[in-house]
DNA sequence: AATGCCGGGTT
DNA sequence: AACCCGGCATT
């Protein structure tokens, strides 16, 4: 018995005879090819994303002027007025000379960090002196660079990260650079979260940019510190508690924080011992989890390499091993922001999970595949994509 | 070995 | 563009 017969005893046992019982839809004498088009047929639609997805690199197209967040924001009036005061007495009082050069049009920038450079990378206020000035060199470098390399990875993470009230952050992300068309249905979307949670942690936002987790504002949540440096995770009540731990502990300094040039800041991050760390437990004090919360979407984690010593690494310059390929369709399509300039800086924090890593290749989905569920021997019930060895269209991730 | 699918070839 | 498949990575 042929696999012909097979499928065409398949297809009848499934019972997919809507069309007039008269005339079966498989013939016997129907080229395989041609009974593969029309069972297609009904499910065509669904190789639309699927060619979409392996657009992902087109994202630079998008535009600042275009992408959802910053486009929209000057048309939805903020919700609070408190907001909009402070955004027009902001406007009104920054000496803020337009000029034509400006990539990210007029204003995009003030509706997200209003304010001159500084209000961007906010800088601890307990840090010493000397540290202070070494680090505004090292953020202003990356700032400026950042400015001038990619819209991508500042205009829209840097909305979708404000912590200001306006149009929520993830829904935002869905529009992200690799979040494929407007009309791409969000939920059929394996790379973005259907249900409005957080999309990111702010830590590894900052990573980005190659900055230090910037000092949150807190209003009533407890703030720990908790040390980045690879195998260590410590956690400390206080910034200077944790700078003088990574001074001391992991780059062998003095304890007198007037040997630092601002280094520790990058080795340890802010945690938020507020609701969510109630609702978290004692997890979120561990070192970060590789698997739950991060998803695989940031480009050029990629950790030094973990056999050699820890690394003192400069902030700025830190050139990041970005493959080369071609940017693999999938869930980590926004894998390909390339970043440059500063953002290689993202390569910098030394106790990333490496599960961060981007793998030059997806790793294997968990759901079952067409292949699975109706096995080689109803290959006529696959999903195109499947019959056509690619990414399984039906059953994704 | 089975599975999933990338990359590329053919029609 | 639709279709197919070699070959590789992963499980």
């Amino acid at each position: 018995m042929t696999d012909e017969a097979a499928f065409q005893a398949g297809a009848r046992l499934v019972g997919r005879g809507a069309g007039g019982g008269a005339q079966p839809e498989l013939g016997p004498t129907t080229p395989l090819s041609k009974r593969g088009s029309d069972l297609g047929g009904t499910r065509r639609a669904l190789s639309g994303p699927a060619s979409r997805r392996d657009e992902a690199p087109r994202l630079p197209l998008e535009g600042p002027g275009s992408i959802a967040v910053a486009g929209t924001r000057p048309a939805t009036p903020p919700q609070g007025p408190a907001v909009n005061d402070g955004f027009s007495d902001l406007k009104l009082a920054l000496p803020r000379t337009p000029r034509a050069s400006d990539p990210w049009g007029a204003g995009s920038w003030v509706g997200v960090a209003p304010g001159p450079q500084s209000a961007h990378i906010p800088v601890p206020t307990q840090r010493g002196p000397t540290g202070r000035e070494r680090l505004d060199e090292v953020m202003a470098a990356a700032a400026l660079t950042s400015l001038s390399t990619s819209p991508l990875l500042l205009g829209v993470p840097a909305a979708v990260f404000s912590s200001e009230p306006g149009p929520e952050p993830w829904q935002a992300l869905g529009r992200l650079p690799g979040s494929y068309g407007g009309d791409w249905d969000l939920a059929s979307c394996p790379s973005t979260p259907s249900t409005p949670s957080p999309p990111l942690p702010l830590e590894a936002a900052h990573f980005l940019f190659g900055e230090p987790a910037p000092r949150k504002r807190k209003n009533s949540a407890q703030v720990m510190f908790q040390c980045l440096w690879k195998s260590c995770g410590k956690v400390l009540s206080s910034a200077s508690g944790m700078q003088r731990h990574i001074r001391v502990v992991h780059l062998g300094r003095q304890a007198e924080p007037e040997q630092s040039d601002g280094e520790e800041d990058f080795y340890y991050t802010e945690l938020d011992i507020g609701l969510d760390a109630l609702a978290d437990g004692l997890s979120s004090l561990t070192p970060v989890s590789p698997t739950a919360s991060v998803p695989p979407a940031f480009p050029c984690l990629e950790l030094p390499e973990p056999s050699a010593p820890p690394p003192l690494l400069s902030p700025v310059g830190q050139v990041c091993p970005i493959h080369s390929g071609r940017a693999y369709q999938g869930r980590p399509d926004h894998v390909h922001l390339e970043p440059q300039g500063p953002a290689a800086s993202a390569c910098f924090p030394p106790a990333l999970p490496s599960k961060l890593s981007v793998n030059p290749r997806k790793p294997r989905g968990d759901a079952k595949k067409c292949r699975k569920v109706y096995g080689t021997e109803r290959r006529e019930l696959w999903c195109v994509a499947c019959r056509w060895k690619k990414a399984c269209q039906r059953f994704l991730d």
